[in-house]
RNA sequence: GGUAACGUGGCCGAGUGGCUAGGCUCAGCUCUGCAAAAGCUGCUACAGCGGUUCGAAUCCGCUCGUUACCUCCA
């Protein structure tokens, strides 16, 4: 690898070198959405930053198996629901097969996911697809005695498994203050202790999304899904799991336990890392404070919220230009700035096609060519130093500032040398579409370019330059398009 | 209450001890038929108060302010 990627790993909450277990593999694992509502801002910059680190790992050469689970069962709505199913509430309110809704919300989080230009994972395994899996884990642990069946329910014994090991490893929670502190719980509840949590939930009378087991007819805990999953694909111990900040308690702490509770007494992910909130105003944007933008609204405009519409590329950028692990605050102004952005780094990829095969042609400029070369480095310096992707587009921006110049002869494009030419684009070139992930949109309207250029057309029949005429009709032949003359006025086709 | 963060110029946002972050906005210049684009220059910074240090936005302490997690959440 010529590149050295170094990552924060929440576990050490250290910057690390990043080394996978089983070079040049990488097994790695994110969190991906339960499909009960459309996806927002936030899933958004999760599945961009996880997008853009496959990326970049595999462009500095590993073969990455990439992992992102669609969570379609288990997740339960609050305590006072009692085990309804998120999935199976909506369900029933719409009146819908809950698996009707939980595909529909798969298809819509795909078709605004993929817009923003991320590649589709290798794997993408639902919960409910993996019922088994989650049963086996769940007898694991029981006969490793850190579970208990209560009712047709099984939890996990967190108390008994601090002792063994250390319950709170990843968000730094000590199990005393845990306890100490959720004492108001109800008194009813199953559970030896507060901080269990379900593995199997015994489903009640009503309750539709169930499966068959040795303990009950019902459904697997919230957390145990994704343990159960990665294990499968990507065995019991892996490199990278990723997700949101959020779930790093309770979600990925019950992760940890679970898979080491049931298996070889080894951490399942080596790194950990999470990405930070989008905050809106400085406050958190989520659902339960209902302050969510979809990313469906944010691209047709349709929001209190928006001003305008933004495409997916502004999005994208947007997100690209904080650090992951800084929280990124919405606003107008912001997405508008990252427009410009946008456009700037794409009308720098338009400038070096046009240069290519100047470079190399006169005396060379030492000086020229060092400094070009330093900042090509640059732009990988901010990819190497967790994933700075912020860092990486301010080196981009200035390595433009120098194409620039290069493309409008205030520096000499025959003084650089071919090969410092080649590094140069080759560089902005895989970094801007490759590794970020950005690429062009067309901001063009067809029809309304046709218009101006059969007002052209009009124009020259008007005044009998023949020429003119047939230059016309055969350029735009060439895109597919014919001009008709109608008694009416002129019209076009595509070429049938 | 417990735990963990954060507070950078008009806006967004990098930066962990000394070297220009960057983008957007604004002003000026170059270029230009006029523009635009692009280049160059400039403009408001490191919440406050102390301390450590030759030197701090960067380390330490206190104060003020904001937030996150502790319940589903990307």
């Amino acid at each position: 690898m010529q590149q050295k990627l170094n990552l924060y790993n929440t576990l050490t909450r250290k910057k690390e070198e990043f080394q996978p277990l089983h070079p040049p593999f990488v097994g790695m694992y994110l969190c991906g959405p339960t499909v009960y509502g459309e996806p927002h801002l936030g899933h958004a910059r999760s599945a961009v930053t996880f997008d853009v680190l496959y990326r970049y790992l595999k462009f500095i050469g590993y073969k990455v198996r990439y992992v992102r689970n669609i969570t379609d069962v288990g997740h339960l709505v609050n305590d006072a629901d009692e085990g309804e199913d998120k999935i199976q509430k909506l369900a029933k309110l719409e009146n819908l097969e809950p698996m009707e809704v939980a595909q529909n919300y798969t298809n819509i989080y795909h078709r605004d996911i993929s817009r923003l230009n991320n590649l589709p994972p290798d794997i993408e395994p639902r919960a409910s697809g993996h019922i088994i899996e989650q049963i086996e884990m769940i007898q694991e642990i029981l006969e490793n005695g850190f579970a208990y069946e209560v009712n047709g329910s099984v939890y996990f014994d967190v108390e008994k498994y601090n002792k063994a090991y250390k319950y709170g490893k990843l968000s730094g929670r000590v199990i005393e203050d845990l306890i100490g502190n959720t004492r108001t719980l109800d008194g009813q509840d199953e559970k030896r202790a507060s901080v269990d949590f379900a593995l199997w939930k015994k489903a009640s009378p009503t309750h539709i999304m169930r499966w068959a087991s040795p303990w009950s007819d019902g459904f697997p805990g919230w957390h145990l899904e994704c343990s159960a999953m990665s294990r499968k694909y990507l065995g019991k111990t892996f490199d990278i799991h990723g997700g949101g900040l959020d779930l790093m308690f309770p979600h990925h702490e019950c992760e940890i336990a679970q898979s080491q509770a049931s298996h070889n007494h080894t951490d399942a992910a080596r790194y950990w890392i999470h990405n930070n909130m989008i905050t809106v105003g400085g406050q958190k944007m989520g659902k339960s404070l209902g302050n969510f933008i979809n990313l469906s609204e944010l691209f047709n405009g349709n929001h209190d919220m928006l001003e305008q519409a933004y495409t997916p590329m502004t999005i994208r950028f947007f997100i690209l230009q904080a650090h992951y692990r800084s929280t990124l605050d919405f606003s107008n102004d912001a997405l508008q700035a990252a427009r410009k952005g946008y456009s700037k780094l794409m009308n720098g990829l338009r400038i070096l096609a046009k240069m290519d095969g100047q470079a190399g042609t006169g005396e060379p400029d030492q000086k020229l060519n060092e400094e070009l070369k330093k900042l090509v480095e640059d732009c990988f310096k901010g990819l190497n130093d967790d994933l700075n992707t912020a860092k990486t587009i301010a080196s981009l921006f200035n390595l433009l500032k120098k194409i620039n110049s290069l493309y409008l002869g205030q520096l000499t494009i025959a003084s650089i040398t071919t090969e410092v030419y080649t590094l140069l684009t080759e560089t902005y070139r895989t970094l801007v579409l490759d590794v970020l992930g950005l690429q062009q949109e067309s901001t063009a309207d067809v029809e309304e370019m046709l218009h101006l250029v059969l007002g052209f057309y009009k124009e020259a029949k008007d005044t009998k330059a023949y020429d003119k005429v047939d230059e016309i009709r055969a350029e735009l032949k060439k895109q597919g398009i014919v001009i008709k003359d109608l008694k009416t006025g002129i019209d076009w086709a595509y070429e049938e």
